[in-house]
DNA sequence: ATGATAAGTAAGCAC
DNA sequence: GTGCTTACTTATCAT
């Protein structure tokens, strides 16, 4: 390939010769640009299977986040409808005072709700 | 194609032109079969797309999941922490109980968070 | 002229 | 023998 020039210096040769050489360099050369090619196709599929794959990773990182959050959401809901029974109790025994005992403290009515 | 055997019946023939057309024959295949194998890899190409596309569909499908869940969650926080400073102030109103004024009703120290 | 790519050809593998 | 795949060659296109 370096020879680009120095072929032209065999210039005392066979006119036909030297066509011959020039399309023997030219076949070789595109011999390469064949392989080239193949393996640019070979590279760019397995590009688009290792995006498939980082996607496929992102899917599952996503559900398993997705998963996380929706106990959580669940998990604080159930906290809340405690509490707010729990607030719902009290909140009427402070609108309607709690009944007195001699003890003279109000009486619980209801155990509290574990709150976590 | 469908000359299969009849190619052979052409038997009276000299025996290199017999295997002169049966090489013929299998060239013209050979050509089929390697178009049949460059749309292959197209067809796969395509596939691997289309299936990258949906991935990335999908992530976006549970990222935007995602979202809506983390502002639900956060706004149910907001809803629980408002709930439970409310209840933390009645809890308090019940165990020492509430300041009596003239009007025999217990006074409301704080105004209540709004509990959607 | 050089590089890339599509189509065709031939070699080799697997059934 | 048939079908598929790979490497090579050729034709063609763009730079």
């Amino acid at each position: 390939m370096t020879v680009k020039e120095l072929n032209k210096l065999l210039k005392g040769l066979n006119k036909d010769e030297i066509i011959k050489l020039k399309q023997r360099r030219r076949t070789l050369k595109n011999r390469g640009y064949a392989a080239n090619c193949r393996e640019k196709r070979m590279t760019q599929k397995e590009i688009l299977e290792g995006e498939k794959d980082g996607l496929r990773a992102e899917v599952e990182r996503l559900q398993r986040e997705n998963d996380v959050v929706k106990l959580e959401l669940n998990s604080l809901k159930n906290k809340y409808d405690a509490l707010q029974r729990f607030a719902e109790v009290n909140r009427i025994r402070v609108l309607s005072p709690p009944i007195m005992y001699s003890t003279g403290f109000p009486h619980i009515v209801k155990a509290e709700p574990s709150l976590g």
